[in-house]
DNA sequence: TTGACATATGAAAATATTTAAATATAATCA
DNA sequence: TGATTATATTTAAATATTTTCATATGTCAA
C-alpha cells in the first residue's frame, strides 16, 4: 500500500461501489427494518433468484451485510446500520439536485 | 420510469457510481478547498493527463462538479458541497469497519 | 498567422460488472 | 433413501469501466 490515505480512499471506493446499484440499494431498503430471508427479498426486489444471490454476495464481500442459515432459509442482516446514514444523506443530496434540475427545465421552457 | 422510487434509486446509484473510484475521491479532496485548475489537479492526483480528464468528465456528467474556462486553463468546482457530508460519513463508516477488522485479526492471532 | 500550451476527445486493449440459464449444494421431509 | 425446497455457484454473453496513446480543439503570444 502506497500510503495510509490511498488505502482509505480505496476502502471508501469499495464501499461506494458495493452500494452503487439500484438493486442493491433496494435490497438494503428491505433489510433496513431488520434481518430478512432471501425468500422475502426476491419478491421485494422482483428480480431473478440467481441475480439477487449475486448482488447479495457483493454486499456481503464488501462487509455491508452478513448472513446466517436457518434450516433451508438464509437470513441476511445489515452489519452496521450506520450505512443508512450514508444512504439518507445521499438521498437528500439527490432530491435537492433533481429539484434544481427541474427548476432549470421550467425556466428554459418559459423562454 | 417504472415508478418514482426506482427513479430515485437509479439517481442515487448514479451518484454513488460517480464517486466510487479512488482517483475521483482524490480529485474531490483537492476541490474541497475551492475551485481549482486542472493543472493543479493533475500533479495532486499524480496520474496521466487524459486519465484525469476522463475522470473529471465522469464527475461532471454526474453533476457533482462543473467547470469554467479561464484563458488556457480550465477550473473545476464542486457544485454542491454537501457531497462532502456523504464522503465524511462514509469515512467514519470505513474507519470503524477497518478498526473492527483489525481487532478481529488480533484476536485470531492470539489463538 | 504560426507556434506553443492546456485540456478534451477518440480509439483500442484489458478488465470488471451485470444478467440469465443451467446446475450444484445443503437441509428437510415423506 | 429419495424427493423437494431454498439458495449458491458456474458459465457465457452483453455491456461498462479503466487506462493509455494518439490526436483534436481552443486560447494566447510572438
Amino acid at each position: 500500500m502506497e500510503n495510509k490515505n490511498s488505502g482509505i480512499l480505496r476502502a471508501k471506493a469499495e464501499v461506494l461501489n458495493a452500494l452503487a446499484h439500484p438493486l442493491r440499494l433496494k435490497i438494503l431498503e428491505k433489510l433496513r427494518s431488520g434481518p430478512c430471508c432471501v425468500c422475502k427479498i426476491i419478491p421485494y426486489v422482483n428480480a431473478e433468484q440467481s441475480n439477487v444471490s449475486h448482488h447479495l454476495a457483493i454486499l456481503k464481500n464488501a462487509g455491508i451485510v452478513r448472513c446466517e442459515k436457518k434450516g433451508l432459509e438464509v437470513w441476511y442482516e445489515v452489519v452496521d446500520y450506520r450505512v443508512f446514514e450514508i444512504i439518507d444523506i445521499l438521498g437528500e443530496y439527490v432530491i435537492e439536485s433533481l429539484k434544481k434540475k427541474s427548476e432549470l427545465l421550467k425556466e428554459m421552457a418559459r423562454k
